[in-house]
DNA sequence: ATATCATTCAATTATAAGATTGATAGCTCA
DNA sequence: TGAGCTATCAATCTTATAATTGAATGATAT
């Protein structure tokens, strides 16, 4: 094999990584893996997808070295294979937010007016950590928050906040956080808070950002 | 259109922009499109495909977002939409070298045993060139060099090496770059000029990668 | 104006990827 | 051991993507 047929090889396989990203419904599965391992029946429940194709999603993602699979009695448990998918996938819509006026749109549109204005990055979540004036709100299932969660996070699931609302601590700023930018928890969750009266803002990604970029995680 | 659809849109969209990494040969316009813009009909020769081809290649990549063009008289030029989607190749690359074993093997077998051990990174780099210690040659064809290269660069293409080895000052190091990591060009410049007795190493990636990082280059 | 050339478009055929269904393998627990 | 379950495989149909060809566009130069 020459140089040239080589590097078309090597070409070919990134071609296959790209190719796994290359599907909507890949990228809904690898939202949730990033959560933390789930089994496939998990995925296919919350996806409402079938468990076949499911399954055959993940292996192509498996094949692609997007993430990687481990057998625990009668389920097989997937997880991603490194952190840096999550910068991957960063990148990617990094690219398609800028270069695609209709992704923007999209996106802008996605987010809301008012609540895309008080997103707050990692950076600034991590100064207002440090200030102390925050209370953390993780709204994800409790299994997601028990499988990895920023530290001092409160967990309340998103579907329990309306009756739970007396656990959070009174008098200061809530940040809540979610699965990651296009989960829509943490907006609901901001939306619900404040017509309690509340103030409330957003993390602008989620735990598995987070996690990708080396900050620490509990 | 409520949240879910959105989201699956949005998703929608980003697969879109890895579909458009998802073929060999849009990774071998793009590496041949990162040294500057480039025409329809140049990239065709390069490539050795058709023109149809290349102009419907490209124009998935520009509604991916990752090329864009420009008419000027009879000729389309295409250039890279944004420095990021160099980033996001390496980001892939990445991925498929670290997560894919076989990728692994086929990129160590591309670089050769020896090379791979004389690879200088953009760090290294830097920290000879500000010794003042090597000489920094450009193998890549002139029309290339000319649309931007690393500050202080000689260029000599691959091509007239052998009968221009004069003109390499003697006594120094000499690092050799090209269009990127997959590119043979530097190889054989190191290989050719350890042949002639000289001390010579590559840098391991390329000029689309030193300037995607925001390197100064000339 | 008209000839020329680079590029794109449109239509066709070939190839590859996705979804669905039913069957199979492999593990658990009675 | 065998019933019951999860996940994968295999075969099929459907849909999407690629390459090729020839025609059409649009700018340039004579």
């Amino acid at each position: 094999m020459n140089k040239s047929e080589q590097k078309r090889s090597i070409y070919q396989h990134f071609a296959v990584v790209a190719k796994a990203l290359g599907h909507e419904y890949r990228w809904e599965l690898l939202e949730l893996i990033a959560q933390g391992e789930r089994s496939v029946d998990s995925l296919s429940q919350f996806t409402e997808l079938a468990v076949a194709t499911v399954s055959q999603h993940l292996q192509q993602m498996r094949r692609a070295g997007l993430v990687c699979s481990r057998k625990k009695g009668r389920f097989v448990y997937y997880s991603l294979a490194d952190d840096r998918v999550i910068t991957l996938m960063g990148g990617l819509r990094d690219v398609a937010e800028r270069n695609i006026a209709e992704v923007r749109q999209l996106v802008d549109s996605f987010h809301g007016d008012s609540s895309t204005l008080d997103a707050v990055d990692a950076h600034e979540l991590l100064e207002l950590l440090s200030s102390g004036s925050v209370i953390l709100l993780d709204v994800r299932p409790e299994q997601e928050y028990a499988s990895g969660h920023l530290p001092g996070a409160l967990n309340i699931p998103m579907e329990e906040l309306q009756e739970r609302l007396r656990e959070i601590p009174e008098g200061q700023t809530i940040v809540a956080y979610c699965r990651g930018p296009f989960c829509a928890l943490s907006q609901e969750a901001v939306e619900l808070l404040r017509e309690q009266g509340l103030e409330a803002m957003r993390f602008d990604s989620g735990y598995p950002e987070w996690k990708a970029s080396g900050l620490p995680v509990q």
